[in-house]
DNA sequence: CCGCATCCCCAAAGATACTG
DNA sequence: CAGTATCTTTGGGGATGCGG
């Protein structure tokens, strides 16, 4: 826990509030694997190689759009890769850059920590929430409302 | 790496895709750690307790409102806790709670591999952008743009 | 089958002003 | 100081349809 520490101390000489210009690499890997779908790909693609319509079934509440754009950003960060077969109708397989590969360890260590802590957070939750007026709908907001009825957008 | 592997298989005996009710821990992970401030509160507070000032100004471009926001929903999880000093005027102190201290680790790991590996995503990137001939800036669309000129935000 | 483009909408977040 | 309330904006992302 010491050594967390000294990485975390290492990382904050950089300014943590520094959006614009030189930014801060945990911005950029937060932002890189921090959203929706990155890090559910890179999972997909570490057990093996997929198609496009492989992670599409493999990860079924992500639109053709979203999946598409995911990987390209991917690929382009160079943690995957993308072969297209020249066949028809044409197949494209993506699969694990090295650098991507190196991902996956300290990605593993979270999910570890998910996994473990997973019934605290939720036990946490719980009690705040019947703390707390239960009026948290309002303070807490919007956010934990979303995640939890995400059937959401069933509009049209 | 290939006890990363064991736990990211081990994970995937959750759907990967099955965003509502039983959302799988990682989702959980990701949508609270993911997010664009959470991080950087539990990296301010792994140094020390902040008060809410304090952390107003580490992290400048935060708005009061998401600050407020970012902190209640991590209190609620049990990450940090709130200490209110009913001094006048009245003072807050905000610590990381014992499951906080626990995310250190894990996210020390992620830290390092950006720190590490941030340099080879660039050189991919801009590699990426001369080989799809910077039209990436249409194809890919509005997010890649914002990230190309990583001055982005420089709005005001 | 893969993926790109267009349209459109809503939730998330910034700005601003006000309270205890 | 530490928030809260409100108003407005914006861009993320879903739905859909076409092209190779």
């Amino acid at each position: 826990m010491s050594n967390a520490l000294s990485a975390i101390e290492r990382f904050s000489r950089y300014p943590l509030g520094e959006s614009q210009s030189v930014c801060c690499p945990v911005r950029d890997v937060l932002d890189r694997i921090g959203d929706k779908w990155s890090m559910l790909m890179i999972m997909a693609l570490a057990m093996r190689p997929h198609r496009f319509g492989e992670l599409h079934r493999a990860v079924h509440d992500i639109s053709k759009r979203m999946l598409t754009q995911t990987l390209r950003d991917l690929e382009r960060d160079g943690l995957i890769t993308r072969h297209v077969f020249p066949t028809k109708p044409p197949g494209v397989e993506y699969r694990l850059a090295p650098l991507g590969q190196s991902l996956l360890e300290p990605m593993a260590g979270l999910i570890d920590w998910a996994d473990r802590c997973y019934g605290d957070i939720h036990a946490a939750r719980a009690r705040f929430d019947s703390t707390h007026g239960d009026a948290s709908r309002q303070a807490s907001s919007t956010r934990l409302a979303g995640k939890i009825s995400t059937g959401a957008h069933a509009r049209r």
